[in-house]
DNA sequence: TACATATATTCGCCTTGACGAATATTCGTG
DNA sequence: CACGAATATTCGTCAAGGCGAATATATGTA
């Protein structure tokens, strides 16, 4: 449970869990809506991988990111409880608007 | 957000608010139930309440600890997300068990 | 193979925080 | 005021972690 918390105790990780929430992403767009260098974000990933907190495939040259497919039952609890609080957060908001610009670029593409 | 997750992703600091959750407690309660030094306690509780996580009153020469009376919405979204986790938690409940024993040995003298 | 794109890792610096030990403070009582 | 009980703070040390910069790795393509 503890490992839960350390992953949600930066802003940062938080941004990005609070994105993956809407979906698997990989690490070019969380870049592009976080606005962080890219090793930045591969290292707040890599941190989250080591936790559980992330899994990662890669496709292609792209290293694709998700939650877990198989959450434990506490994990599920508490990313609920996240998305209930953040729905009213305007970083929150900010940033999953910024994903569906992201995402429509790269559909057009 | 961020600072109740900073609270939280410590384990001491998570056993005191899980007994803190059962009502207002005193340093020494604490003391005796988590078996650590007096010290210790107190510089987890000056990192809680420096957070808001928690309160504290004194009487007489005992000063109490307890959860915000007025606590915001996303710190008792959170506790209850916490409650219903740590119930099937072995430590919680030894915790609780020994809180209820010091208490009873509280009420005797 | 050479190169570009996407991603990961390493390094050095700095801050935070956890801990034990020692000391200080506060309050009640004699 | 002196003293003891309860609690708080300070100090030194150490490890974790966040960051930027630089570098390394992997994949697709010409």
């Amino acid at each position: 449970m503890i490992r839960i918390y350390e992953c949600l105790c930066d802003e940062t990780r938080l941004r990005i869990i609070q994105l993956l929430t809407r979906g698997p992403l990989c690490v070019c767009h969380l870049q592009s809506v976080l606005e962080i260098p890219q090793a930045r974000v591969s290292q707040h990933l890599s941190y989250l991988r080591k936790r559980g907190m992330v899994e990662n495939r890669r496709e292609g040259t792209w290293m694709i990111y998700s939650l877990p497919k198989k959450p434990s039952a506490e994990l599920t609890r508490h990313l609920a409880c996240l998305q209930d609080c953040s729905v009213s957060d305007r970083r929150f908001r900010d940033d999953l608007k910024k994903l569906r610009a992201v995402r429509g670029a790269c559909e057009k593409a």
